[in-house]
DNA sequence: CTGAAAGCGCTAACAC
DNA sequence: GTGTTAGCGCTTTCAG
């Protein structure tokens, strides 16, 4: 074997396109490499320059900065992550009982904001459903990949939470209920529901139910609490019926609800998409909104606009991107970040 | 130097948990090396195993197979990327004058089929902007990227298909118009358009107006280009005024209509968000819909349903995950791929 | 058919 | 402070 100094191997090496004049389009990017050579220093102090991670001079500094500069480099962020096993996804990771979570707005917006997040950095998004039965499988697969620079959980349940894989710690945050590992961010959902409790009571609404979240969800308890503490408050009865967060669960809430108790004058309901499918049934009840019946969301889609419905607002864009940063940079405070909801007031109530 | 021969210091370093009794946990996932030791041969053959890149022997062959199984082996992504200079992400570009583009539906829509198809191959996605404007520049710092495996091209303009640089050849594709170096995938929207102004005839409409799409965008162009052919070869006027894609634009669009027409007993919308922007102007107007005036749609997004809009599907899940598998594998024709359309009547026409 | 060796571009010990 | 040396995990010539 040849044992040839490094230096001399690098030099007697040639540098393709730093010296010629190829297209500027099929030109590859500068390495490394290429600015310590330029800047007259080695790869390490480069690096160090660049990274800010060591000491260097103040003249190297400047030398390297304006060869980096110059040569418009950007460190590849494959390589660093090879080298430092960050890994370069940030994973959505939705608990569900089918694929259908993933069709949904809400998780197509909460990708959205983290791909946003992730653009920047040369990193990528993903999306992924852990089954409900059994979510620890999917989060271990998760640890196991290298891939995964950080994932954000959402619809987080406290088996996940107990369970979260050692490798993930760190870089895991979750967009609902958190721990003491998991950094938490979610809406106000707790005072949407005491706010529109209140805004009913006012206009005269004495016999509300409210059409609740999915039973398994410990961050759709929240608002179900604060219906129940905010209408005994009032010397109301807190009628609640078991839901969901989609169309189909808000029919047959709202169909439960005028059963157990026809004399019923509002209707809160988890989310918009339940509000419209309970509208749909008040409809074919002849049940006129607001008159008979006064129906609040929560949520604020397009849909809400359109169909004149009184609903709270849920920041999801800044949730997710809050969420997203969270899961890329050491957290800030590893407490749970709430966002503000206000309540929309529209025709149905 | 001291000359250490491969094999040898192959044998003496350690494989950390092949051997140790690590929780399951924390145990980092196996690599080409464990497979390659457990299997008796060299990390060569067994990548060549894997990636079926090479001659390997049916005895090798086996081996590897068992041994990779066992360990649960799959090749890091990151390092292959790197390797091979593939990239791990693929980028959803999309042409417009503001970051607006990133916020609507559709583009979430696009991303998040594109990240499921990114999900199984370790690599993610992202968005971003191209200005309208300006373009190539962006497509430019694309190139220059190493962390891109594939862009699709949403909103694409010539000058796009034109400029693309040579280092994106054979990784990009467009949702919309193409070209010899770029596959196309895209709706059947001049069928839409003729389509609907079929049925519009059939029910008795005589003066029909478009508010078409933007005019810069290409393939906004056929829809517009059916239209006038339909009205055309039905002896109608083919009346148009200039549109984009928001709400916005069809409340200006309707308004362009009725002050040029006042007589119009038809609208034909670029896009769903035009026609409710239509409807809100018609009944501000009132008109009556669709007694007065028709109104059909192209999209079929939810508010179509909630408002029943008559419109045209548009099957945004299937072209995304077209596209981006074409971004990713080599494109299979090199042509343009339509996806059908059909006309859902409700009760706008 | 198979193994050794050379990197992809970067970071991080470790010496000077 | 700065350079040298080792890799991260993989693919890929190039010899045998």
């Amino acid at each position: 074997m040849r044992t040839v100094p490094a230096r001399q191997a690098l030099l007697s090496r040639p540098v393709p396109w730093y010296d010629g004049d190829v297209r500027d389009d099929a030109r590859p990017p500068a390495t490394l490499e290429h600015v310590a050579r330029a800047a007259g220093v080695s790869r390490a102090t480069v690096s160090r320059a660049i990274t800010g991670s060591g000491p260097v001079s103040a003249d190297a500094l400047r030398r390297v900065r304006a060869a980096a500069e110059a040569m418009g480099y950007v460190a590849d962020p494959i390589a660093r992550a090879l080298v430092s096993g960050a890994g370069t996804r940030v994973v959505v990771a939705v608990t569900g009982t089918s694929d259908d979570v993933l069709d949904c707005e809400y998780t197509a917006r909460v990708l959205m904001a983290t791909a946003r997040v992730c653009a920047p950095d040369g990193l990528g998004a993903t999306v992924r459903r852990l089954p409900l039965g059994n979510p620890l499988t999917g989060l271990e697969a998760l640890a196991r990949d290298r891939t995964v620079a950080g994932v954000v959980l959402v619809n987080t349940t406290e088996a996940m939470l107990a369970g979260l894989p050692r490798r993930l710690r760190g870089r895991t945050v979750s967009i609902g209920t958190g721990s003491a590992d998991v950094p938490s961010f979610d809406v106000e959902g707790a005072v949407a529901a005491t706010t529109s409790v209140a805004h009913l009571v006012r206009s005269g609404r004495r016999r509300i139910a409210m059409i609740t979240g999915p039973a398994w969800l410990p961050c759709a308890q929240h608002p179900v609490a604060a219906f129940r503490a905010a209408a005994e408050a009032a010397g109301l009865p807190p009628r609640t019926v078991a839901g969901g967060f989609d169309r189909r669960s808000g029919e047959e809430g709202a169909e439960a609800v005028l059963a157990r108790w026809p004399d019923t004058d509002a209707i809160l309901a988890s989310c918009d998409e339940v509000a419209l499918g309970a509208l749909d049934v008040l409809r074919r009840h002849g049940r006129r909104v607001p008159d008979d019946v006064a129906v609040v969301g929560f949520d604020d889609v397009l849909a809400a606009e359109l169909t004149d419905l009184t609903t709270a607002t849920h920041p999801v864009e800044l949730i997710a991107t809050a969420a997203a940063r969270g899961a890329l940079e050491a957290p800030v405070g590893d407490g749970t970040v709430l966002f503000p909801s206000t309540l929309v007031l529209r025709r149905s109530a």
